[in-house]
DNA sequence: AACTTTGTAACTATAATGGTTACAAAACGG
DNA sequence: CCGTTTTGTAACCATTATAGTTACAAAGTT
């Protein structure tokens, strides 16, 4: 029950990198499919790159993409890279310690959420980035080779950008899962 | 990622009453095992006898207690009883109808979050409330008979209350749910 | 009639999410 | 080396959910 869409904005970011292959996408591109501030894609790429999904890159040529083949990222991985807490959470205050209920009441809680979350686990890791985007496609087919051309990649004055170097491929970041340059 | 605790208070207050049986209990004396206010309690059980999983009466000898034999409750009628509106959320926002994958995306994420819920209530659905107190009870197993003297049933003059009439036992509210007068 | 407890409204505090603006730092092109 | 582009990130605001609190009417008991 969580009233946040980190997770739907996470997955739909990677699908549209897979989408759209080797070529980085720009925050702002994002944003405008997801239908948000660029800043709020930033802020998930951010946590999305700490844990090795993305890779990012400051520029005019600049951009992210996906650090992985998207048969390789599971929604299980996504899901932990977003550091959700578990699907419910404890008392906010300590139950009483006087009460034969309230002084076990979280223990046994805790193995019934960690229960479910094993259970959420084990769906989410059968998933992968690439099955988001093969049941994508039976929708909107007949776009596939069109991709993109919608969004921004044609600059308003039509100079088209290039494919890209492979985002300083085989360079640093390789594994540990960090594009940040702190 | 729930921020809110109210699944874990929910199970408290049916854990509560399932162990001290028949006798209904007091909005304060739950509060008291949960460390809250009597008001968060009441606000927790108003969504529960809604559902018929307690049964509520107004007056001194009035208070609480389980609709049902502990053993036909479970965490998924608890779940479903406070409304959570699933695991995760879909866009706040609907994303862009020009982009191949937004278009497409929500019905995709929809089917996954569908998959999600569904393992989770599978999980819970296979919990009764008679399971976690009994999961509760090798802890304390030494209480098990001064079970809940500790909290305020002798009430502070010592004038102590006697076990209740089955709160109007076989009236009116039986499988409808809801306890309450209006 | 007096007392007790629930039901409920109203208000406040806190925290998470997300939207926005602003700007420094990094990468690239000329 | 300079200007441009884009990320990284801080700062601030709006919105929403939860929860804590006070207060009181309505229902039930003695």
């Amino acid at each position: 029950m969580s009233t946040n869409s980190r997770f739907a904005v996470a997955v739909h970011v990677l699908s549209l990198m897979a989408w759209s292959g080797e070529e980085p996408l720009k925050s702002e591109q994002v944003a405008e499919s997801v239908n948000t501030n660029p800043v709020v894609i930033r802020r998930i790429l951010k946590e999305l790159a700490e844990a090795g999904l993305v890779v990012s890159q400051t520029g005019s040529l600049g951009g992210s993409r996906l650090a992985h083949d998207p048969s390789e990222t599971t929604l299980l991985d996504v899901y932990q890279a977003l550091e959700y807490g578990g699907v419910f959470s404890l008392h906010r205050a300590p139950p009483s310690r006087d009460c034969p209920v309230g002084v076990n009441i979280e223990t046994v809680l805790g193995d019934v959420l960690l229960e479910v979350d094993t259970a959420v686990e084990r769906v989410l890791q059968n998933i992968t980035i690439n099955d988001v985007v093969r049941r994508l496609k039976p929708c909107g087919a007949s776009v596939a080779s069109k991709t993109l051309e919608h969004m921004g990649k044609n600059g308003k004055n039509g100079k088209r950008q290039i494919a890209l170097p492979p985002l300083r491929a085989g360079a640093k970041s390789r594994g540990n899962g960090s594009s940040r340059t702190a």
